[in-house]
DNA sequence: GCACAAAACTAACACTTATTAGTTTTTGAT
DNA sequence: ATCAAAAACTAATAAGTGTTAGTTTTGTGC
């Protein structure tokens, strides 16, 4: 009769969604059984339910988390007082340094999004488009400004963000490369598509 | 009683197994039904037995023909007689190109490729690590050359391929923007990153 | 130590899954 | 028209799913 114990960084729910995101980046959210949840939780799988509504709910947990970490900043820089490329620049070297340090719930947000529920679905796929809106106006305003090189804002936007979205193929190498020569030579890399 | 049938594209097989990226890659493996890519086919779920050998073959099929076709260009641009930069601007050319064409086959080869068995998995993996590694000898020749700035190889190339795998992003704007115009913007963009 | 709430347990339900067995229908060549 | 092969069907199986109900154990404040 092991227990599930609150630690430090959050409560028993936040120590049960911790481990989700981790089983369902590692199998995906359909893959991943609530019965191998609780086993990583040293429970029986019903025990989890003392602590939490569904398995759904969890994926949302996490989703809407990180979201809104994702748009607070892009807020937050907007009121900033630099360049627009400095702005996209904070902007990617926030994608990447949350990967690096939320990875399983940043790739869970990324990739898993799909298995919401059809209410949190439409919710979660406009708070992604106005955060692409807003990303996609910052360009077109660096361009009017002369500060971005003609590009396509949109495709390049898209772009910036597939790149991002995919690094947890780097997740392996963040040891051996060292966390902040990854960010500054993926940023270098994508802001250098950018400028005139 | 329905029947699957051969067009001048494909054998009957071939038919189930595009159906299935179709599927596959819209609901994910696990939450795509033998059941319904039946129903997609105007048939009973039993009967796609007598045409395939189980719903993980339909997995293995997509990922190891995509594999193939990428390892195949990478090996024959390897030959051509132009700089390194066009090789590796021909490669990304030819990653945006066939997402654009084979959207479903390669959504699923660079996203689904984890629920092949085991067998299958270790030599997909063994494929991608072998196409990685390639690339990445690419870059260090051509930094060596002077041609490339003097970037981390391997993490340039994992963004670059990052990009690239997530391009699912711009699927649906392929009619409004056109593919010609796509390849040319995030080609353009991905490479501006290289030259010095 | 007692009582109450929190959190674990077991048992079970209602579904869904891929797949097999066995049978019937359809197709195509003679 | 006949006969064999191809391809469909129905029925069923065994395993796995999230979740609920009901019960027992554990932890906590008095």
């Amino acid at each position: 009769m092991a227990k599930i114990k609150a630690t430090a960084n959050g409560s028993r729910q936040d120590v049960i969604i911790k481990k989700a995101a981790f089983l369902f980046r590692k199998k995906g959210f359909r893959a991943a059984s609530m019965r191998e949840l609780a086993e990583n939780m040293g429970v029986e799988a019903p025990s989890l339910y003392n602590h939490i509504g569904s398995k759904g709910e969890l994926l949302q947990s996490i989703c809407f988390k990180i979201a809104a970490l994702f748009m607070k900043q892009l807020e937050e820089v907007e009121t900033r007082q630099v360049s627009i490329v400095e702005k996209l620049e904070q902007l990617i070297r926030f994608h990447i340094r949350l990967m690096l340090q939320l990875y399983d719930e940043v790739y869970v947000a990324n990739h898993e999004w799909k298995y919401l529920d059809e209410i949190s679905l439409s919710q979660f796929l406009s708070q992604r488009k106005l955060y692409e809106a807003k990303m996609i106006q910052l360009v077109k305003k660096g361009i009017r400004q002369n500060e971005i090189k003609n590009i396509h804002p949109q495709v390049a936007v898209l772009t910036i963000l597939s790149a991002v979205k995919g690094l947890e193929i780097l997740q392996k190498h963040k040891k051996e490369i060292g966390e902040a020569e990854l960010e500054n030579s993926i940023a270098e890399y994508l802001v250098k598509g950018l400028i005139k």
